[in-house]
DNA sequence: GATGAATGAGCGTTCATTCAT
DNA sequence: TATGAATGAACGCTCATTCAT
């Protein structure tokens, strides 16, 4: 029994997936323009062309609108910084280049989709909160784990198995702020540029400080 | 002649910011708990034991409501902050009492106030988007100024004048993280400290970090 | 390829019709009756029998809805009227016959749509203030022109170009005047048909006069 | 006994006056300006700088504020227009001069006054239509009395006994609806004039012409 | 599958009026 | 008398969601 579909009904899936993307695309720039809770359903199924209903038959309310979207988002958010990740030699030097494909590619190129990541309240109902906390978790977890062996490297051993965790999510704490200065803010694109290294340079060295054995020594790879 | 008031019309001064008072911490607790959106001006009223008419005697609106609670706590931060800074010998002291103080202090004491500064989504209209930037500004104002100061007493120049607020910022964006899983995840004490302990490290450390390396090259492009 | 649109189409589009005149005889009624202001768009619905969004989905707001009524009142008015104007064979025939049909018809028959056009105030928001200068420059334009025929046909020049409004509105001040009593006061019939007819008279009277006396001069100071 | 109050009694009578003067004449004020439904209570206690209490314990209720204000403004009106008839030789020529100091005097001097007789709708509560129907009648038996002296001169007999009424009411929806334009149009003076001249014009032209036996023959006073 | 009219609970806000002081 | 804080019913309007066609 072979899993391939009538040809009909591969069609029918197609357009299916079409509709689909034709309304997450259409919420994804309304809700990036003006936020989520300012955005109606009847503003979306008009933007995608299509009535209320179908955006209904697809989505099971606007919430999982954009929960889809935040998952979207998130997943091309972690290919981007573990492509970085993977080309680096060392863990910090994936960190310097996963930090800045951070602003220069997903901020400056998928401005929408870092909006919606990094812009929509954490309230708005469970589902989001939930999804929120996942997305910290998830993004943390990738972090951390270039921490642990970073400080492996570094033969430095944390507070706490925890600390890598926490580590990492000081850093999304800075990406996230400084994403939302980034793409709300009017700045000029060389204080643009200036600002993301600057917050580059920071977690970078925020960790590199800590894995360091003795106080202010330079680490292995920076040293005299 | 004296420019006091008369007993009467002290006391009904008095009982004036008991009711506002009252209204106020209703508010407070519900924003704190439900968010500010999910709550309506008839649960604060019931809340509070007074009419929805009342409410709207004290307060303008339900945005006025909010941006009050915003900069009492605010201003509450700010005390606890500064005091740390003030008692502390060294900027680096300083940062790191500062630090442990908004978890152990802030977050920890005031959990509402945080709470409102901390998860109230940045458009809840105009007025609250200004009223957060302001905070940001505030804060990283003050924070930027120990900055600089630590910067001058190293000997450090930073990459740009601007640099130092962008490192603020980047302070800020850890802690309005760690805040949020404070105040939100549901934690042993024990972690809640450790984790606090390590934030508090990244941030000095990114800080230190940056002002004991060289002058201002981009990091990745200074390794052998 | 015929324009015409589709079977379920045009049976929509008949329910929608419908649906929206439903809405709008509830509308005049309860507004007739109660006023506009103290008729709420919750009575409006109820009386419709369909929900308040409903009410929303069709009319944008209130006003909207007293506007449209508004307009509908004007135009079977000025059909009333503009039939007698062109059955008549003089401009004063027409300005009797108009006259009497405005009594006898559009009060008469058409109650709610008179007290629509006469009873409502002129502030009801700025648009209908607008709406209802507009109505009064319609109409009175419509009858200047008359007028103007009138005094043609007599050889009489008035005393400005804009004079001919100016009586034009004289008589549409009698005829809003005489129409609320007409609709608004507990009158025997007898006494409904007198007072109409006097009306009649008394704007054709005041016309006539004016047209057959010497050239404009304020008639006070033409005694002898 | 006598009727005389002692003198504290005189005081506080005359100090009850002034406030209710001031209550009134703030009344007057935000009314004509803004309209009746527009101006809240508030806003009146504000602007004759006394509480919201004090407004009450002067006036019943909003309703009666607008009450007084209206006999108020109708006594005045009154004496203006009765002035005229008295002074005037004939009843046309009263009614000449009436129809004049309507608009010279009592339209230009008392503006407020007049807006508050002529602009507020029909429609604020039952007390004020009913006292919006005593104002007509008033009037119109003042004007009726003239009428029927006019005819009784001119030895005509009107179709009923009430015709007289009727045509002073005419004249009076002249008067109402010319008073409008004036109040509420942005005019030149010239044409405010010109409109005044002309709506006399009418009112008595129309009044002349039905009490006329033959047909277009001047009158007594205005013969050749 | 797709439509879009219909729903109705819910919201923020206003303001005439009352009444304890 | 005078105050002004307190009341609470009422309003216009929105919008996520449903469901008959």
């Amino acid at each position: 029994m072979t899993e391939e579909l009538s040809r009909p009904k591969l069609r029918r899936e197609r357009e299916r997936e079409h509709r689909c993307r034709t309304i997450l695309d259409a919420a994804e720039t309304l809700f990036a323009d003006q936020g989520f809770l300012k955005t109606s359903v009847d503003q979306v199924a008009d933007a995608a062309e299509v009535s209320v209903g179908t955006v209904y038959f697809y989505f099971k309310n606007k919430e999982t609108l954009l929960a889809k979207l935040f998952d979207e988002s998130l997943f091309l958010l972690r290919s981007i910084l573990g492509q970085e990740f993977e080309t680096a030699r060392t863990p910090v030097q994936g960190m310097e280049m996963a930090g800045k494909a951070f602003f220069d590619k997903f901020c400056t190129q998928y401005t929408r989709k870092a909006l919606i990541l990094f812009r929509e309240a954490p309230s708005h109902g469970k589902k989001m909160a939930d999804r929120r906390k996942k997305m910290s978790e998830t993004l943390s977890t990738d972090l951390s784990q270039a921490i642990d062996r970073l400080g492996e490297e570094a033969g430095y051993s944390f507070r706490s198995p925890a600390s890598s965790v926490v580590f990492a999510n000081c850093i999304l704490g800075v990406y996230e702020k400084m994403a939302f200065h980034f793409l709300t803010d009017d700045l000029r694109p060389g204080s643009r540029k200036a600002m993301a290294m600057d917050a580059v340079e920071f977690t970078v060295g925020g960790i590199r400080q800590i894995t360091a054995s003795g106080p202010h020594q330079a680490v292995s790879e920076a040293g005299p």
